[in-house]
RNA sequence: GGGCGAAUAGCUCAGCCGGGAGAGCACCUGCCUUACAAGCAGGGGGUCACAGGUUCGAACCCUGUUUCGCCCACCA
């Protein structure tokens, strides 16, 4: 056994162990297998860059879940894979060419497509390198890539029959569209936000008589050019005489009617009179086809006036031309007045652009009869929302949802399946690429130029990646998946579209449990974004503190509720962590003879352990019990606290130094017990801490002299399970006991500056003769963790002349001072707290002096309150006896 | 306009079924005690946002208010 250096260097063991793990296919999961399957599908990064903190989070969380199933026993799957993420990497590529002075179109597409591949295979390598880091145990055989051929074929599977199927169809109508990438946008990807903005009031002169003029309220005067007529409402007195009549379109040559619509116009609002452009309004567009007015557009695809709008206007920008219009009809007079106005405007969610309202030909999911079913599979609880509020999130957009626009103007990505005939109208959708027109038999085929969107083949991510359209053994054997953990912030774009699709086409929910998890910002609770620049890297926090302590850090933080801050120090805090693990370590190995091995633990040797070996094995059964339930619900941060605290604050600063005393006695049989005991304990612990840290633990595991060892890797080494034989409860409650009595000692040697070295006298004195026997024979923890040099225990002893107290449970601790300390500043700390008692008493007498609480309250709540305020009451009268001694 | 979440120690946050307010970091005091100074021992620090209510009893349940954050919704 090679010697431990004396710190844990993280970087060196992590590097060290991945490639082990991997090159014996220690992550591999069995397609045909007795054991019972649990899968997971990671939520495929996309390939434009560098993984940050949010995905870190992912693969925590993910990785946690998936080591303690595979120690379970399962036939455990982590299916890992990479997005293409159509918009995004097209920009960041084009981005790129941008600096160089080229555009997409310089390129051509063939040429774009092969700098975008070149891109993903670069991105593809460093999110693989950071996964790995971050010690994530996928199964890397069967990754898989959004665009690679097999899901390739599942898109356009699944194109194709939604097609047959009537729902998925071409049709003309108003998009989302961005001028700046432009391309159209689904719903989900335009953010509406609150900004300052003006409503500008027009006056439109009525034809043949121009003295009368509807004044008009608009925020967007520039989409005049394409009005189409003038809205008031049917009922508004004011206008009666209007309706029917019409207006000399200013600026333009064309005279629109004036028309009442009780659905668009709000008699309050503005002036109640609304001018219609139905090309460039939502509201506008809903009501042109009620009032069937044409349908104008003025703006090209990069929002430039375009040829339909009066020639002056032709090329200017669309804000440009707003400004202009604005001037030109003030100079006529017909500019009535400005408010300021807070509105509502649609952004872009990639490029921050104002997206504009355009009339198009675009490729629509007919979503109702695919969200039908959905809403049912979490309404009977076969898909399960680990938080309850995010069920309603889900149902109230399912229950609303739009029909969805699936393509897209851009390049990167599958491209739609769908062939337009030169000689007919038809279109023709199919698995293989026609050479006949499936209509008229025309060979004059032009496939659509568009891509689909990014999201239409994640959607299928849960089963595509098992192999479907085949029906292979892993779909039969992993779908339906167990977990889907993701960001909350995607639940909409792909948790809700997976469900439609794997219902549709699987016949089955995708998964059976959805935990989604708050996003990580930076400390000071900023968004991390590329476009701001904050994003840390996971990488760098990696190379510092170890990818162990950044994962301890992110499970304790993984709570749902809100976000997470991320804290540098925190991270420093669970390095220091591992750093007791490995010291921990260092002591029990330290304390193994070279080359002896420990005999396994078994309950029948228990009963010649003594009270502090069985003690900690009652605590760690604890520990086992709680780490365990509590990853069985996805509990991340209470079973890593519970580790902590465990091995920490129980073990270490405890039991380990219970167990020196032992292993230097000369009784070899406590020795040996305590050195078995410690080998168990630091087993199980590793067990419990290996899917939060798991480098660190398979370094110290495999390091172990342990007989009997069930797996070569800790990876699957068996999960520990509670055993209540362990849970001695006798051994807790005397043990504790006499941490109490330690701890009195040392709060009085604290409090009194009284310096380690400095050995005590102690009295213990108590009214039970188990306490007492109990505390006479922990002579030697007394000496070793409290420096007591001269004990004396016994049965109502009488208190030493100047002696400081405390008490400790059932025992008083005196601690005679003469000579040692200033004895006023003890009368001083014992006042305090007396004080503070006096606090407590007073709060149960109350209590317990009303007649309600003692009759409504149940009868152990009431027993165990005067229990308590008897106590109370009696290390009061001890600290009182105490004071007055010293004072006399 | 709807919906959701949060408010607890200086900071970041736990606190599950209502029954004497917790952790980590920071701070103060002592310790280089042969596992660990990335450590050990001790200590100080709280009107649980506010106001009502329910209850014998509320950080926790109910109502309202304030502040912050988020989501959904085409209000000229």
């Amino acid at each position: 056994m090679s010697e431990m250096p004396k710190a844990y260097e993280h970087a060196d063991i992590e590097k060290k162990w991945y490639p082990i793990w991997e090159s014996k296919g220690f992550f591999a999961a069995s397609d045909r297998s007795e054991r019972t399957p649990f899968a997971i599908a990671i939520p495929p990064p996309n390939v434009t860059g560098s993984l940050h903190m949010g995905h870190a989070l992912t693969v925590t969380i993910e990785d946690v879940i998936v080591r303690h199933r595979r120690m379970q026993g399962h036939n455990t799957l982590w299916m890992p894979g990479t997005d293409h993420a159509g918009i995004a990497t097209q920009m960041v590529v084009e981005r790129k060419l941008a600096e160089e002075g080229i555009s997409r179109f310089d390129s051509g597409r063939e040429a774009f497509l092969g700098k975008v591949w070149e891109w993903k295979d670069r991105y593809h390598a460093r999110i693989t390198e950071q996964l790995k880091a971050m010690g994530v145990s996928v199964d890397w055989e069967r990754e898989r890539f959004t665009m690679d051929e097999g899901l390739s074929r599942a898109v356009r599977k699944v194109f194709v029959d939604l097609y047959d199927d009537g729902l998925l169809y071409r049709a003309k109508r108003l998009v989302n569209w961005s001028p700046g990438i432009q391309t159209v946008l689904s719903d989900l990807e335009v953010e509406h936000e609150e900004e300052n903005g003006h409503l500008w009031h027009l006056a439109y002169p009525v034809t043949g008589n121009p003295d009368t003029r509807l004044v008009v309220a608009t925020t967007r005067p520039e989409t005049m050019l394409g009005d189409t007529a003038v809205a008031v409402h049917p009922d508004d007195e004011r206008y009666q005489h209007l309706i029917g009549k019409t207006i000399d379109l200013p600026l333009t040559d064309r005279t629109i009617p004036i028309v009442a619509d009780g659905i668009l116009v709000d008699m309050a609002f503005g002036t109640g009179a609304v001018k219609v452009t139905p090309a460039h309004d939502f509201n506008d567009f809903e009501t042109g086809k009620r009032h069937g007015l044409p349908m104008i557009t003025v703006l090209d695809g990069q929002a430039n006036i375009n040829d339909n709008a009066p020639e002056k206007y032709r090329g200017m920008e669309r804000f440009a031309a707003r400004k202009a219009i604005v001037a030109d009809l003030d100079r006529m007079g017909l500019l009535v007045g400005v408010d300021d106005h807070k509105h509502s405007i649609g952004r872009c969610q990639r490029t921050g652009v104002v997206v504009e309202p355009m009339l198009s030909d675009q490729w629509y999911v007919k979503t109702k009869p695919l969200a039908e079913p959905a809403i049912e599979a979490v309404r009977s609880g076969k898909t399960k929302f680990l938080s309850k509020e995010w069920e309603k999130v889900y149902f109230h957009w399912m229950e609303n949802i739009q029909d969805w626009c699936v393509s897209r103007q851009l390049w990167w990505g599958h491209r739609i399946p769908a062939w337009f005939c030169q000689a007919c109208d038809h279109v023709t959708v199919a698995m293989d690429d026609p050479t006949v027109c499936a209509g008229c038999g025309a060979s004059a085929l032009r496939q659509d130029e568009d891509v689909l969107d990014t999201w239409f083949s994640s959607g299928l991510w849960p089963f595509s990646t098992l192999g479907w359209p085949d029906e292979t053994e892993a779909l039969e054997t992993f779908y339906p998946t167990d977990v889907m953990e993701t960001g909350f912030d995607i639940i909409f774009f792909w948790v809700a579209r997976m469900m439609m699709m794997g219902i549709r086409f699987m016949g089955d929910v995708p998964f059976r449990t959805v935990y989604l998890h708050a996003m990580v910002r930076d400390e000071k609770g900023q968004k991390m974004s590329k476009t701001r620049g904050n994003v840390i890297d996971p990488l760098l926090i990696t190379a510092e503190h170890g990818a162990d302590a950044l994962r301890f850090t992110l499970a304790t933080q993984a709570s749902q509720g809100h976000d997470i801050k991320l804290s540098v120090d925190r991270v420093a805090g669970y390095r220091a962590f591992a750093n007791k693990i490995w010291n921990a370590t260092r002591f029990v190995l330290m304390n193994v003879p070279e080359g002896h091995t420990p005999a396994r633990l078994d309950l029948e040797s228990m009963g010649r352990l003594e009270m502090a070996d069985r003690w900690i094995l009652a605590k760690l059964d604890r520990a086992v019990t709680s780490v365990g339930g509590a990853l069985q619900s996805y509990q991340l941060n209470d079973a890593a606290k519970t580790c902590y605290e465990f091995f920490w604050k129980v073990f270490c600063d405890w039991y380990i130094e219970f167990a020196k005393p032992a292993l230097r006695s000369e009784d070899e049989v406590t020795a040996e017990g305590t050195r078995r005991v410690l080998m168990h304990v630091l087993d199980n612990a590793l067990r419990l801490l290996h899917p939060f840290m798991p480098y660190i633990t398979e370094e110290i595991w495999t390091r172990l002299p342990l007989t009997g060892r069930d797996s070569e890797t800790l990876m699957r080494a068996r999960w520990p399970e509670p055993d209540t034989r362990r849970d001695d409860a006798d051994a807790v409650a005397l043990v504790d006991q006499m941490i109490d009595v330690i701890a009195a000692v040392r709060t009085i040697r604290g409090e009194n500056r009284i310096p380690p070295k400095t050995g005590l006298r102690v009295v213990v004195t108590t009214s039970e003769t188990a306490t007492a026997e109990l505390v006479a024979g922990a002579r030697e923890y007394l000496a070793h963790l409290a420096n007591v040099t001269d004990l004396e225990v016994g049965v109502d002893l009488p208190r030493p002349q100047k002696s400081a107290t405390a008490v400790a449970g059932a025992a008083t601790v005196y601690v005679p001072l003469e000579g040692l300390v200033d004895l006023e500043a003890e009368v001083a700390r014992i006042n305090k707290r007396i004080a503070k008692i006096d606090k407590d008493i007073s709060k149960f007498e109350k209590k317990l002096g009303n007649p309600r609480f003692l009759d409504n309250a149940p009868a152990e709540v009431v027993a165990g309150d005067r229990e308590k305020l008897r106590g109370l009451k009696a290390e009061r009268a001890t600290y009182e006896v105490t004071v007055s001694a010293l004072t006399a």
